[in-house]
Order: structure tokens, then sequence, then C-alpha cells
DNA sequence: ATTATTGCAAAACGTTTGCAGGGGG
DNA sequence: CCCCCTGCAAACGTTTTGCAATAAT
């Protein structure tokens, strides 16, 4: 936890940007171990950050690979990048909106490198959520 | 496409919904080729159907499974459903914005429903999104 | 001290809703 | 003719913005 923090810090200063102590609370509360929603953030530290400040580090965050967004449902919810956690998709269930973690294969990163070769893509990033019940 | 309208109505009239000019309207905005994001939508209808009315009937149209959304970057568009076209998935581009289809493999159907199994979930549906340039 | 970051309040979106009038069965 | 569907306008939730105050370097 400490450790994730400064490697926080380490990636801010990478970035030029300043160690706030809003920076750091905002961070602790993804550091739980599922994915929030901007709502549930904004309400998690909503006595000490504002809601308008909570957008723009949510902003900065994604843009130096601090957090990244990923899709439940058709809204989307925020959760530490890979640096901080391992590389993983979700799996969420459609009526009780749990959601679950699972790891790709190799065969299925394969897959999707020669679907993107065949369409004339370079590959960039994929995105993979399977619901169920 | 006359061929489409009818299969719609057919769908309308399957649900107990009414046939309206509207909706054949709007249906036939989503005939093209690219998928459509609700702005495009509502402009392309504009000068004969309500923004409300287009929300509206998107709801239904998903409903009674005309349309479905994919998802593209952290928006949502709208495209026929597998009765009016065959399943696909996408492929977009970060930079300039454009889509291409791709299907999908037995191998990766399998992948999917090997996963859902492991993690205790009944397989419903899924999406997958690959992004590149 | 200087500049970046934050809070606040207001605006800008995207989407939904109530109601009264118009078009479909 | 009856009732569903639509337009309109206003409400709602989410995200963005300008500006002055505050905290970080």
């Amino acid at each position: 936890m400490d450790k994730k923090i400064s490697q926080l810090s380490d990636i801010l200063k990478q970035h030029d940007q300043s160690v706030t102590t809003t920076r750091k609370t905002i961070f602790a509360a993804l550091c739980g171990l599922k994915p929030m929603s901007m709502h549930e953030l904004v309400d998690s530290v909503s006595d000490s950050v504002n809601r308008a400040s909570v957008y723009r580090t949510v902003e900065l965050f994604e843009s130096i690979g601090v957090i990244k967004r990923i899709q439940i449902g058709w809204k989307y919810k925020l959760e530490l990048a890979d640096t901080f956690n391992t590389h993983h998709h979700h799996i969420s269930c459609i009526r009780c909106g749990s959601v679950s973690d699972f790891e790709e294969s190799d065969n299925l990163i394969n897959e999707l490198l020669q679907t993107a070769k065949t369409t004339g893509f370079e590959h960039v990033s994929h995105s993979l959520e399977i619901s169920g019940i």
C-alpha cells in the first residue's frame, strides 16, 4: 500500500506533476479490490475532495497510465493500470452486477494479433468483456 | 431495404407495437454500413423526428432485438442486430475513429465459453473490441 | 515566491420524463 | 373512435469549465 503510493509519486514526478494530498487520497481510494464507478469514487472521497478535482485527477491518472477504464455493461469503472495490477479481463453478471477477473490465454492473444494483422491495423489495445449470470 | 422494413414491421407487430413513420424513418437511418452514434442518428433524422423520440425508439428497438449497442472507445454506437446483420465484432482506430468488422473464430468462442465455465457464470453475451492504428 | 492545483459555482452535455396534442389501429 | 406514439419543454445526472483561493515546489 505504502509501496504503491511511493510508486505513484515516482510516476507523477516522471511526468512533472505535483504529488498532492488530493491525488494520494484519490489513488488510495482506488486501491481496493473491486473496480469503482466514478460515482463511487466521488462519494468515497467527498468529504475531502471536490467532484471536479476527482474528474481532473482521473483524467490525469489515465493519461500517465496509473489507472484505466473498464467497461461494465454500458458504464465504465476505474481500476489501477497493469503497472499496479496484472493484466486481466472481467466477467460480470447482468443480474447482480458482480464482477470477477480472468486472465486471457496465449491462444486468445494470438487470435487478437492475428485479427488485427488481417484487417491491417497495428494492434494497440483490446477490451474484452463477458457477461453472464 | 424494403425487405428489411417489412421485417421490421413484422417484429414490431409480434411485440404489439405500432408501425409508425417515425419508427420506419429511424430504422432506415440505421440501415447504413457503419455503426452510428446517438448524436449522428439524432442529427440524421432531426428534420422529421424529435430527439426524445429517437431515444424512446432506440430503447424500444434494443428491447425487441432490432438493434444493439456496440462499444467504440468510451462511447457506444448503434447498429442493426444479428437478425438483420451477421454476428461480428469491431476493430477501431484510435486516431481516425474508423471502424472495421471482423468475425470471431470458433477458437475464440470456445475460449470464451471455457472462461465463463471456469468462473462459474452462465454465458450470456460478450463484447470484444480491439483498437489499433 | 512562483506556479500548479484545487474548490466553488455555473455551464455544457447526454438522456429522461410529464403532459397535451396528433397519428395509427 | 380510442389509445398509443410523438413533440415539446423542463428536469435530471454526469462531466467540463473559468476564476479566485490554496497548497506544492
